[in-house]
DNA sequence: GATCAATATAGATGAATGCCTATATAGAAA
DNA sequence: TTTCTATATAGGCATTCATCTATATTGATC
C-alpha cells in the first residue's frame, strides 16, 4: 500500500477524534480566537501565549482534572501546545496542524 | 448561547467522530472515488448506485457485520445514503453535507 | 417451495472514553 | 519553610466502541 496515505489516515484520524468530542471542538472554538471568549490575563497573554486551564475550567463546567484529560487529547494530536509560565499552563492553538488536517480531508475526500 | 452554534457542534462533532475511526475514513476515501478503487459492479453502478457492502467488506478485511455497523455510523451521520438493488445494499457519498461539515469546521477553527 | 446469496440483527466481550474524587507536585508568596 | 494556588496524576466507575460468531431476513434462482 502507500505509506503516505496510511500515515496521513493514522495522523488525520488522530485530529478527528481529537476534534469530535462536544467540549473539545467548543475548546478549540474558543482558544482559536481567545480575545472573543475569555477576559485578559495577568501573567500570560490570550493570543500569544494561550489560554490557561483555570479559564477553560471555568467556562466549560468541567472539573479541572477532566479539563487537563481533554487538553492532553488535544495536545497529542497537535491541535494545541503547552507553555508553562509561574504556575499556570497556557494552551494555544496550532493553526498549521488543524490546516494540514483539513488539507488532508479535502484530499482524501474532497 | 448561539442556538445555531450548539446545532452545528453537535452535527459537526458527529461527522468528526463517523469519520474518526480509521476504518470509517478509509471507507469513504474509497466511496468518494470508487472506480478508482473497485472493479465494476453486475447490478450496480460504482458511481451512480454507490458500493455493495461485498466489496467493502473483502477490500477491507474485517466481517460483514462489522463492515454493516461501520456502514450505520457513517449513515446516521449523514455522510452516505444506501439504496438496496435486488438482494444488495448499495452505499453513495453525500458529498454535499461532507462540504458542509467540512465548511462548519472552517466557521469554527479557521 | 426449497435453496442460495447478500445483508441485517442479536448478543457477547474486551478495549477505550469520559467523568469524577482524592492526592501529588511545583512555583509563589508570606 | 510553611502555606497557598494552579495544574497534573492516580484510580475507580459507567458508558460507548469495535469486533466477533451465530442467526434472521429478504430477494433470486432452481
Amino acid at each position: 500500500m502507500n505509506a503516505y496515505i496510511e500515515t496521513n489516515i493514522e495522523s488525520t484520524s488522530t485530529i478527528l477524534r481529537a476534534l469530535s468530542n462536544e467540549h473539545r471542538l467548543r475548546i478549540m472554538m474558543w482558544i482559536m480566537d481567545p480575545e472573543a471568549h475569555f477576559s485578559p490575563q495577568k501573567d500570560g497573554d490570550l493570543v500569544k501565549d494561550g489560554v490557561c486551564v483555570g479559564f477553560i475550567t471555568e467556562k466549560i463546567g468541567l472539573t479541572q482534572p477532566t479539563v487537563t484529560s481533554h487538553m492532553k487529547v488535544l495536545a497529542k494530536a497537535g491541535l494545541v501546545t503547552s507553555k508553562p509560565i509561574k504556575n499556570w499552563v497556557f494552551y494555544k492553538p496550532q493553526r498549521a496542524n488543524f490546516k494540514t488536517a483539513l488539507a488532508s480531508l479535502n484530499d482524501m475526500l474532497g
